[in-house]
DNA sequence: AAAAAAGTTAAATAAATTCTTAACAAACTT
DNA sequence: AAGTTTGTTAAGAATTTATTTAACTTTTTT
């Protein structure tokens, strides 16, 4: 009875390592560090974590959970929790991949858009000030109105970017796209 | 006049590597590797390029250049074009980033979706398995029961990613979110 | 307020990844 | 068909990144 137990929890481990490994691969190839991926994949197994709990479960140092955390923090996928009668911080792993998931983008997606754009206006200025200069040869000047335009012509994608974290954001892609939509 | 000519060249240089380091860091986050980043920026500013131009223009080994090159082949950012009269390939960016960018994100997404759903399926065989098990105690069936539930629940977000990988390839989404858009 | 426990920062080690050198294979030219 | 040019594969070197150990700071408890 007792081993049957065991084996039968065996078999329940093994099942959820299986999807652990899946998430936590999927995370890596985002460029979420391994740490981080297994652990956010451990949690979604479980209620809430400490940081004890989790360099025992990982067998892994505690400053590395610790900056994981952080860095899960930063990214929406794990929030802290308070519980009383404890004193060590308990963190849990956002459960929905909705929201897991789409803060990740959402993030990646705006810090693209503004560190481009950025890079985008400074070099428009540039052509400009090359196009206006009067000692430029007609073939400067062409060259300069061609990356200005190219320029000019990338613009789009990145305010169609902005505005589908926008519509993530605030939910009305699920009116277009439905969550409960069937395979 | 020359000398003139040396300096809004060396502005238009100067303009052109604020964009190229600006999408090769965004790349870069997304775990392409700085080559490969490098490479597809650089060639975002030209018409064509062969594997000694861009060895020359990155100043790398030619090695790097065929896997980055081939890298970016793969994920649709980068594509061969024949040049008579040359017998070197050439290769041209894809300068569209709708395009080049979508074909990265559906093709992670695709692989993501896969190997997600696989293991999802597997696991919870698994836990069915565990479930219908004679010699499982209650509360073993209970916690096997919550992890079923759990995993099904977040087959909703895995449809959702397929649906939305499947209104980029067809354009669909471009109905919901027009490109033209004024930000 | 002192002591203990929990968590973080910083430096150092370990591991993994990326790039290069060198050898090889394929394709094109003469 | 032999030689030359182009491109790739494989092994090794170097850089970078991730993790750990150790010292330190903060918080909590007695």
């Amino acid at each position: 009875m007792s081993e049957s137990n065991e084996r039968t929890e065996a078999k329940i481990e093994e099942a959820k390592y299986k999807v652990i490994g899946a998430i936590a691969e999927t995370m890596d190839l985002y460029g979420v560090t391994p740490a981080a991926a297994n652990l956010y994949a451990t949690m979604y197994f479980k209620d809430q974590m400490t940081l004890d709990e989790m360099r025992k479960e990982l067998e892994m140092s505690k400053p590395s959970m610790s900056t994981s955390v952080r860095r899960l923090q930063e990214i929406e996928m794990v929030k802290k929790t308070f519980t009383r009668g404890s004193r060590k911080h308990t963190y849990v792993a956002e459960k929905n991949f909705f929201r897991s998931f789409m803060a990740f983008y959402c993030q990646m997606w705006e810090r693209e858009v503004k560190m481009n754009l950025e890079a985008i206006e400074e070099a428009q200025e540039d052509f400009i000030n090359v196009i206006k200069d009067s000692t430029s040869t007609p073939d400067i000047v062409a060259e300069a109105k061609k990356y200005y335009d190219q320029l000019e012509e990338s613009k789009t994608y990145y305010h169609w970017l902005d505005d589908l974290v926008e519509s993530i954001r605030s939910g009305k892609i699920f009116e277009f796209l439905p969550k409960d939509k069937q395979e």
